[in-house]
DNA sequence: TATGAATGAGGATTCATTCAT
DNA sequence: GATGAATGAATCCTCATTCAT
């Protein structure tokens, strides 16, 4: 039901096989977090990552390649942060509007959370390459999630069927991705609860369920 | 009606004073519009803009400081070629339907003119700050003449009453914005016109307008 | 009796023949003056003079070859602001503490006057072979004639015999262009009066000139 | 007694953590002093001096982060040299003769030794503010401590009691002073004891000690 | 493994000087 | 003569990456 964030990763360096390096590699993907959250990917020195981690410049590269291995390794923490702790659970409903409810407070939530960190990831995919492909690919995997749930609707005839299901899935979530960017990383002041409101009310609407 | 694109410029270097330096100030915005849909705004380098346009790479500084400020530049003439040729003749106006629909196929058919352009704006509004804070201030102009609109319609019945005006302006708007971005930009293939039906048709749907 | 200051001039472009260049040369040495005392040699652009003048910055080119050769007509200008208005009329004394009293007060005088370019000498010379020469050069002049008075006076008993006359000579000339530069361009704040008082009372007992 | 050089510093980038880091610091300084003597302060180029002692020009930037920077490190040194060695041993004191004459032969034998890097500091106090204002700051303190020995004698009827004592304290440091710079870098020829005793000589007379 | 120094490619800028109009 | 644009050489500085200890 929403949308964007999420970067898969591969390879690197060979994982740590010591605890010590275990620990290390930790330490600096707690550090490079901070140190995109405060100044962005972009803005982002290599070297001040470590150092935020008080550690020597040259470990960095013991254990990632490059700005964008590290970052990758961030955004799957937070990702499993965002899913983890509150969510998934009890969605047991097939009441469709209490599932779409659900799920854009969730998603709301997790964002006003993570503020910073999207705001990253938002430069990041308007900036490197590979970090727009994952993001597009995940992005269309969620899409046809909900795709699905709107040709569902419109076959058991409780949503308007003149409805494309995929590029109406796309838009809706684009709404509250580009909502909550708005609203959180760049402050603009809405109430959380009206925000969560106007967005449900909004699909509720657009998709025609009926009262 | 839709969203996102716009910066103010001001001063700069001197203006050109003889016709030579009008031309030579010309040709330098033009081939900065050419390097950036090539290289996105943070790939670009200032001396591949005067190469570009057959001049020493100092001649750059005679007319812009930064290139910052040949992007505000480059923007501005986009926004004039944005506006001017198509549009705003024949807003029949009065049936709100005909002006979403009017308004929303014009802001995609530019958008999709200017992809590549449009492309590197959002990569900017992401990256730099000034470009940031001016394309809040020209979203919020445009957000609350829509939501002006949406209210009117409110009051005379014709619109979901429970929506916040405001909100729902910003977030349809987003909407637009955003698949514009994802079509056009990231290359997903939809057809133009489900496209642009399709939004109207969310915009109808979300606001109530009766049929 | 006193110092440093000054440079020759040769050549450069050809003179101006017509009224209006004569007029625009002019304007441009007065340019100088103010751009040179304003920000110092080292700082002053070339095309800085021209546009204080209210020129076309190629039109500097018309009269003069490089900064070196404006900078020595500033001076030549100077050096005859100093010398003729109020000096060398009647000193007709032969008193030698008169002389010498004289020559201090109009030294010190000048230089609190045109302090502001006197700095600028200053800098020059310490920068540029060409004005460190030249001031050598007008230096050892004016060391030679004071030398040849100090001679004088040891041989007619009047000052100390021990002294060496040239060494003497410059010394005591160096020290009042110091003292000089400190007050009137560093702005260590002391009474004129008093200034010139220490000075030739310096100079008396320095070459015992019985009281 | 005499006059001006010197110049504090500060922080910098981070200290060197190894004893490599260490040595390459000090080549560093070393090869900038070659090259400020060679080249004077502002004809030399930031990468000359890494250049100079075999390393990459990014080197540079590891230990310093300006010309200014290393120069006053240079500076530093310098000052420890003209200090250390020959000095403040065994200034017998109690005749003023004797400290006059002791302190002017100590001051212009370190000058004549340092004497190129001299007057690249003397160049360096006509061009840079930071360095202009700490020589004057120097020069104050000296001024200030052979002007309370100047008091001194007066009180003890010993010196012209007419001298202002700061007055005169700087006027004869700078004679001295500039006589050094005249004699070692402009390279008048006069042999270096007929200096000397011209200078103490003019000392006794102007303070008119006593025989 | 960790350290922290050394490297050097890459781009930005300035401004004296030339020259077509 | 005057104009004002165009040129391009010359340095500066950053920081990702490598590597000897």
């Amino acid at each position: 039901m929403n949308p964007e964030a999420g970067v898969e990763d591969r390879a690197g360096r060979a994982a740590p096989k010591s605890k010590r390096g275990l620990r290390t590699r930790a330490a600096l993907i707690a550090a490079a977090r901070e140190v995109f959250e405060r100044d962005g990917f972009l803005d982002a020195r290599i070297s001040d990552i470590p150092k935020a981690a008080g550690m020597a410049s040259g470990t960095f590269y013991t254990y990632f390649d490059s700005k964008e291995e590290i970052f990758t390794e961030v955004v799957r923490q937070i990702r499993e942060e965002m899913l983890h702790p509150h969510v998934r659970e009890s969605i047991g409903d097939d009441d469709p509007r209490e599932l779409i409810a659900a799920a854009n407070r969730e998603y709301l939530q997790s964002y006003r959370r993570n503020a910073r960190l999207m705001a990253v990831l938002e430069q990041v995919s308007k900036v490197d390459e590979k970090f727009r492909t994952l993001r597009r690919e995940r992005g269309a995997a969620l899409g046809e999630r909900n795709a699905a749930m709107i040709r569902d609707l419109q076959e058991r005839g409780l949503a308007d069927a003149r409805l494309d299901p995929l590029i109406t899935s796309w838009a809706l979530s684009s709404m509250v991705g580009r909502m909550a960017y708005t609203v959180f990383v760049e402050g603009d002041e809405v109430p959380f609860e009206r925000l969560v409101e106007t967005m449900n009310q909004l699909w509720y609407n657009a998709l025609r369920l009926g009262d």
